[in-house]
DNA sequence: ATTTTAGGACAGCCTTGTTGACTTTCCAAG
DNA sequence: CTTGGAAAGTCAACAAGGCTGTCCTAAAAT
């Protein structure tokens, strides 16, 4: 195999094997795992699971957000979503307020409640994250925020940049 | 919020703001369905899923592998595993054969069909990754695959490792 | 001979994805 | 002004794929 051709610290990225393309596949599997398993245990045991976690970070995110914004965002149905934003709703930690403008639309808030359990699960996945980033250091970091939005659907991207405005 | 201090590229990882791992966060989100979008997209329509994929995946990586090992790697089950392989070796994906030292264990391959199938599972995702690593840059990768290396729980990424000296 | 291990089968549960039918509201064309 | 279509949201019903727990066989280990 044309190993060594790559090994050389990948200066020279037109020759990387499949074999190593293949390392970084499996990398991103393990690591994802890694990624909402601190939420995740969070999250067992009150009736919750991923999908409210998604809900309530990206209401977090962008407050007063309708549900079709939502939808886009997270890239499942209307139905998925609706029983997750059901559950939240009856359990106060979001409220959804009718919109002034277009009474169609509910303009969603997390409550203090929410805004409890958000930071709880933030701050899980963030501890993670950066005790990631020390190890890696932060030439490392740079690289890997790149790879990453590259290897987005471009649709998803522009999203992804849309919401970074408001955060940087 | 102390933006700016983390503003200059990260050189101080210590003053990274919430808000920047946050993004750090959300690209892992965003990315993620990229990442499974393409095979998902071959599945569909076939009877399989994502659960499939990666069983198939983790026999091509490691032939003659067996259930126990595969369980270990997935990290489920062994009745979500079971349901999976099951089906595949009974459309003849993969072969389940006897072990010759020890006759409990069962010893997995890929058929013809099955490596056909891997084959163009894979194709589709390394082709995104690689178009990925090529629009970030070598140096981009190596900081990636260090990040998300050191974002594993420990003892996934020991497994991880083991994996990946076959590879290289 | 007994216990442990690898694997498989089955029942049944839960979360979270799907589609499709149904309101309510808004807007624009006649 | 009305009416017809599009958009936002709700709900019912189903499917995939996780999970647990139990029971079973065959082989290995003690």
């Amino acid at each position: 195999m044309a190993n060594s051709v790559a090994q050389d610290s990948g200066e020279s990225l037109l020759f990387l094997t499949d074999e190593q393309v293949r390392k970084g596949i499996e990398a991103m599997f393990f690591a994802y795992r890694g990624f909402t398993a601190d939420p995740d245990r969070i999250l067992e045991g009150m009736d919750y699971g991923r999908a409210h976690h998604r809900a309530i970070h990206f209401i977090h995110r962008s407050p007063a957000t309708t549900v079709s914004n939502l939808l886009m965002i997270l890239g499942v149905t209307k139905q998925s979503l609706n029983r997750v934003l059901r559950s939240l709703i009856e359990d106060g930690l979001v409220e959804a307020l009718v919109g002034k403008r277009d009474k169609r639309e509910r303009h969603l808030h997390l409550t203090e409640k929410g805004l409890a359990l958000e930071r709880s699960l933030s701050d899980a996945q963030r501890v993670r994250m950066r005790s990631a980033y020390r190890a890696a250091g932060p030439a490392a970091v740079q690289g890997f925020r790149q790879v990453l939005e590259a290897m987005m659907d471009p649709e998803l991207r522009r999203q992804f940049q849309t919401l970074k405005e408001g955060g940087v």
